[in-house]
DNA sequence: CTTAAATTTTGCAACGACTTAAAAAATGCA
DNA sequence: TGCATTTTTTAAGTCGTTGCAAAATTTAAG
């Protein structure tokens, strides 16, 4: 039961192309590597490409895909006492403390962002993952609330800590691409998130309080 | 001086395609419609329509790259005693109160909308406009209150403004899609406009008065 | 081991957005 | 009218993406 030759097979090659098209991008850019090249490189055809990714986006992003719940995530495990904005800003403190690569605090990310920079496409495909994170978070407000349907605090409150949190990466990723090392970048984020928070609204800050 | 008949061709030949390719658009759809039919629903070659516009999303959002302006405009603008942000909320709502078409206060707006939501390609392009309207108004609150190259306040007041602006757009958007009239979702975008200002912080809302 | 069924891979053709270069047509002016 | 400039068209090509049927591979059954 526990897995045949196929799907170990199946992942393998999965990776194995992924790989060979990050490495191609990071090498050349997003645009200017074509789909056959990466095919090609990986010794496989185009519609074999096709199969495992659906877009060429994916092809780079496809890690990117688990921040959509992050937000949710932290909201939901929030501590008696602490509101939706509390807990968000304690957990993204502590991903930039300890200089956590989900943040982009690794040496690397640079030339992530570089390639990232560098593409419309790949920016687009970026906003659409932030869309996302708001749409669930909002949700996830709204189910912890039990806002009615009209009250349009939970989406307010959802814009402004997704806000918080793209503020955050985009800062990040501004700083790791002009060439800071992660630590230096994870100090300067700290002293962005005190700013960050000192500009939220009283209302953000105490919404969804978990009653203890 | 003033104008010769190429000019007046140039611009009635760019116009007629627009329309055309408008017209085409709310009928069946963006991604529906092929740059080829467009053209020969304009007897034009496609070359000529890539001469006038350059993507096929500009054929549809030409008109919204006004906005850019938009919000640093209403900050240039702000009275004597009045901060960036009472200036950008006064004229929202100004603009709000009069069902102003600027905001999408007008009937049709639905079927634009309907186009916009079923592309994931024009909505891409209209975050992109967004992202430009922030990178403005960031320039402009740097430029107003001489703030250091190091200062991060401007980038975080020009992102809750920004936020606060792409909020309301989106709020009308979405009442209007569903069938309401101008008026109404005035109305309606009224109410949000308190209830987003009751959530901004005070440092955003007392960020760059200018001195009477 | 052989065979048949299921699945994966591949080659091929096609569509549509977009680019480039050069020929052809329209226009403005002397 | 003739010429220079601008606009339009034609033609050919690149690239992402999709659909389809044949071929290769893996799994399961006998």
């Amino acid at each position: 039961m526990s897995e045949g030759l196929r799907e170990r097979k199946k992942r393998q090659t999965r990776q194995y192309i992924s790989d060979v098209a990050t490495h191609l991008f990071i090498e050349r850019g997003f645009d200017a590597v074509t789909i056959a090249e990466i095919a090609e490189a990986s010794d496989v055809s185009v519609n074999t490409v096709y199969n495992y990714f659906s877009t060429k986006e994916d092809l780079f992003l496809d890690r990117s895909q688990g921040v959509v719940e992050r937000l949710s995530r932290f909201v939901r495990a929030r501590d008696p006492g602490e509101s939706a904005a509390d807990a968000v800003l304690r957990e993204l403190r502590a991903a930039t403390e300890t200089v956590s690569p989900a943040l982009g605090l690794h040496a690397g990310y640079d030339r992530f962002m570089k390639v990232v920079q560098e593409s419309h496409s790949l920016r687009s495909r970026l906003w659409f993952i932030q869309q996302d994170l708001l749409v669930h978070l909002e949700k996830t407000l709204r189910e912890e609330t039990g806002a009615g349907e009209s009250d349009s605090l939970p989406t307010l409150v959802a814009g402004q800590l997704a806000w918080a949190h793209g503020t955050l990466v985009a800062f990040i990723g501004r700083l790791m691409l002009a060439g800071r090392t992660p630590e230096e970048t994870s100090r300067e984020a700290l002293a962005l998130l005190d700013d960050i928070e000192e500009v939220l609204g009283t209302k953000v800050l105490k919404y969804a309080v978990r009653q203890g």
